[in-house]
DNA sequence: AAGTACGCCAACCGCGCAACA
DNA sequence: GTGTTGCGCGGTTGGCGTACT
């Protein structure tokens, strides 16, 4: 297929924009809606292409846009969603209102990668992978984690609209790993000190070994507490609350937790419990 | 004060996909 | 079924400001 021909090669303007002309699309798509981006800038009597007034739109002028610096928890969103969704800024973006695609992955680049790498935990675990050096080795703990709500939307981001939470969803082998380093930074929790003892069991049993099926995924997730995962595979009496950072303002009102305090209570799980947390690869 | 290195971020580029004729 | 068009996405670039030497 014959693309059209870009820009410059239309003697249309590249480069930053001015003042006039975001006041000119501004004004335009104010009173018109943007329509076809493409007729757009000649329709507004702008002198640059569709493309180009589309993402100076949705990265810089829609009123939607919320500017300035990302918190904390915005941050830690991010890493959390990067951690589930991989590259996929405009998942991540849906799930962070106000931000854009753009700015969400210049955060990542210039900040968040940069805080993950120096982020060095003690490398103490009994049955950390990074220790065995043998990734494939089956006494790898594997515990998958699912969310009622929030989870299962990204479900669908992934595998289309209506696949969450009944059908079937992710083969094994679509699995990715996370690590407890970076879980360890963003998690929040109900402080659940149950977790705690079931975990310590966990590390004294030298069987603790929680297999991934396929029936894990096509799991009925519409009957389960809205703020909370299950901590599942073949390990069903193993259970806990662990609702993810990007949906704080939902959850945290309903587990009343505290984020500062959580890390430190979540960084010790996952020295106790070994470490590898398996989740969806998309 | 001047030159250089680095970081940040807006914008661009190319590709893939979906809708449509 | 095929070609065309438009949109959206992720990766990359380039300009600007700041820090450092």
């Amino acid at each position: 297929m014959v693309r059209a021909p870009c820009c410059e090669k239309m003697g249309l303007k590249k480069g930053p924009w001015t003042p006039e002309e975001d006041q000119i699309l501004i004004s335009y798509i104010q009173s018109n809606g943007h329509g076809n981006w493409r007729a757009l800038p000649k329709l507004a009597g702008l002198l640059r292409c569709g493309k180009s007034c589309r993402l100076r739109w949705a990265n810089y002028l829609s009123p939607d846009i919320k500017r300035g610096n990302f918190t904390r928890e915005e941050e830690d969103s991010i890493i959390q969603l990067h951690e589930m969704l991989g590259n996929r800024w405009s998942a991540i973006a849906a799930r962070l209102p106000g931000r854009t695609d753009n700015e969400i992955k210049n955060v990542w680049h210039t900040h968040l990668k940069k805080r993950l790498k120096n982020y060095q935990p003690p490398q103490n675990s009994k049955r950390h992978p990074k220790n065995n050096n043998d990734s494939k080795a089956p006494s790898t703990s594997q515990i998958t984690l699912k969310n009622s709500h929030n989870f299962s939307n990204i479900q669908e981001d992934i595998n289309g609209p209506g696949s969450s939470p009944n059908s079937p969803q992710l083969s094994s082998s679509e699995m990715s790993t996370v690590t407890a380093d970076s879980m360890a930074t963003t998690a929040v929790t109900n402080g659940d000190q149950t977790m705690v003892k079931q975990l310590d069991e966990m590390d004294s049993s030298e069987n603790f070994i929680p297999e991934i099926d396929e029936s894990f995924w096509t799991d009925d997730l519409s009957t389960a507490d809205n703020s909370s995962f299950d901590m599942a595979g073949a390990h069903e009496e193993l259970q806990f609350q662990f609702p993810f950072h990007a949906m704080k303002q939902e959850s945290m009102e309903m587990v009343g937790g505290n984020l500062e305090d959580d890390m430190d209570f979540w960084y010790n799980v996952f020295m106790k419990s070994g470490d590898l947390l398996e989740l969806p690869e998309f």
